[in-house]
DNA sequence: TTCCTTGCAAACGATTTGCATTGGA
DNA sequence: TCCAATGCAAATCGTTTGCAAGGAA
């Protein structure tokens, strides 16, 4: 499928979820979803308010963002430095997990090849069965120094 | 060893360190490294500020947090809320992972077994470099909902 | 018309900082 | 004595909320 081809599509699934809840999906929320899917990873809330071509008042943003948590359709996230950060949620985009710079808090996305993900798998639900927890997900991320921050 | 016997041996271990650099090790900082140590898992500053003994105003907490992050005796980590949660640092207590529950926030430690140790750091250090970073330590986080949330 | 949505400003909660005071080597 | 450490209060920063105005069905 073209990039082109595939955002439409995000768009078309968000707008049918939204809708199904009686939520209208305006050009705001267009835009927030259009940021996020542009990124390469989890992004800050003042990030998606100015990384979108219109400017979007930060409440907007915030309201969005809260919104689209509920929705299912965002994934909150927080970062080395305790602010929040969403992407979009892994039934639009796969799963997959994240490489953090420890210097500057950059996050990036990573694709995790299927045999390491069942051994991911398998390791989370027995532990957290044992821990007494009803296993839902996990997360790795791997902690390093990125290229930029690294010399 | 006893239990009495490892606490006494953090304490130590953590004078030292703070001695080495010109620190004093105060009766402040000590009681939150023994609210620490007593706890099964990452803790908010306020959780410590009034799970210690004595009673210690915020702003001294929080001091003692971030010089205790500097040094590297405690490690930050931000849970599902986005509260900053601190734990001794894992030269202290040994490498460990966290199952988190997505109701509560609740967050406690997990060992995990040797051999799945190694398959998790391979993983990440494949992924990491492949990515372009130099890969310094991974996080495994299991996401569920604990006992008390679950029903 | 009737709700949903937006934008501004005020409110909030966690964390940090300025400054005068205290306390240990 | 002298500098690190403390405690209080004020300041910051990210995020949330109240409320009145705007917009689509």
């Amino acid at each position: 499928m073209s990039s082109t081809g595939a955002s439409t599509e995000i768009h078309e699934l968000v707008k049918r979820r939204l809708l199904e809840t009686g939520v209208r999906y305006t050009s705001g929320r267009r835009a927030v979803v259009t940021a996020t899917q542009m990124a390469s990873g989890p992004r800050t809330a003042a990030e998606l308010a100015s990384g979108s071509a219109s400017f979007l008042p930060t409440s907007s943003v915030y309201r969005t963002l809260s919104l689209f948590e509920d929705k299912g359709i965002l994934k909150k996230h927080h970062g080395p430095h305790g602010v929040a950060r969403y992407e979009l949620a892994e039934w639009l985009t796969g799963h997959h997990h994240h490489v953090v710079c420890v210097a500057c808090g950059a996050i990036e996305d990573i694709e995790v090849p299927d045999r390491a993900e069942n051994e991911l798998h398998a390791i989370a639900s027995v532990l957290g069965s044992q821990a007494g927890f009803r296993v839902l997900d996990h997360v790795l991320e791997v902690e390093g120094v990125c290229q930029k921050c690294d010399r």
